[in-house]
DNA sequence: ACTTATGTGGATCGCTGATCCGAATCAGCG
DNA sequence: CGCTGATTCGGATCAGCGATCCACATAAGT
């Protein structure tokens, strides 16, 4: 890659971080390219669509979540490690308001950019489970896709301004009908 | 009124009814028009938002759904009322994809068309849930809104293709959540 | 039948992302 | 250093969206 295109594109990666932290990942691209002084036509190019460039911003993300997920597995209890890593996915989705719906939509398209990494997230959450269920502390009918269904539909409740303020509390109460552990 | 207003005002609403169904509630309001032999300006002269053109289209849904509340209020156990109420809202969300997330905005925005209705929605829900609650069937630490946020948690989830087989069972997991009934 | 209030829809605006292609720029070689 | 060729850039353009304007058509009341 030629040393101005490579800037470009480092440049482009920056710039569109703020933007979406600022106003979500439905942003508009060519605000983007405008913020970063650079041609639409040029953002198009680098990253081909929204997913391309959501890739090449949360990639790093993802593979923290997934590589605490391996660090949970050997240090906590299996539910605990369960709940808190349930906890820091909803909670870093809050971040990057609007991506749960794009993970949705690619954790079944294959062609999606961001696909790749929504099936490692869903297995490392599936480790866990297997892991949580294993100890009977985890209901057994439930699979990593339904982990994944659930942290999502927690994930899309935090973006909607509107009952965002209820999302923590119910995590709790989702959490609680995972887990079988507890008396009650 | 004048009468062609009416005739055009109904057959809008028959047709974006058909549109609705066919491709979501974010169907182009230009299509809509189009396909009911109508100017862009009608449509939106009727309807100023597409918001307003949805309250039309399901204030009767709506009513039935708060009716039914009303009737399973006397007709069932607490519980039973209260999770097949429920059952019946996810359900009916089906028919309209991508309705939840306009709902999620207007249970808070008293500018929105669809405000009442949601607002109605929710009022059926707490008063269910409270019954449930008096009778010691549901868990005391949730309120109407916690209600409706996990039942628009649960239809979005129906909403999206690639987690839509999940959402059924998935609405038994968190059913399961919110009873505290059964010995498990 | 005439007048007036009402309803209509084509045209246009600003916006979105996608695409094309002439112009600018970089890198390597003579 | 200067030339050449491959690479990159970005303005212009396109089709789509919802919103708005206003000249025109039409229904309703006298």
């Amino acid at each position: 890659m030629r040393a101005d295109a490579r800037k470009n594109r480092d440049h482009l990666l920056a710039v569109a971080g703020s933007a979406i932290t600022e106003q979500g990942v439905d942003v508009s691209l060519r605000d983007i390219a405008r913020r970063a002084d650079v041609g639409l036509a040029t953002l198009l190019r680098h990253f081909p669509t929204r997913e391309a460039l959501l890739d090449a911003l949360l990639r790093t993300s993802f593979d923290e979540l997934a590589a605490q997920a391996g660090r949970l597995e050997t240090s906590s209890s299996p539910e605990d490690a369960l709940v808190s890593w349930l906890r820091d996915c909803v909670a870093w989705t809050t971040e990057y308001r609007g991506v749960t719906v794009l993970m949705a939509a690619a954790i079944e398209d294959t062609e999606s950019a961001l696909h790749a990494s929504c099936v490692t997230l869903r297995a490392a959450g599936a480790r866990l489970l297997t892991r949580a269920q294993a100890a009977g502390t985890a209901r057994s009918d439930i699979d990593g896709t339904d982990l994944f269904a659930l942290v999502a539909a927690l994930a899309w409740l935090g973006d909607q301004p509107s009952l965002a303020p209820r999302a923590n509390r119910l995590f709790e109460v989702v959490a609680s009908a995972i887990l079988t552990n507890a008396g009650q």
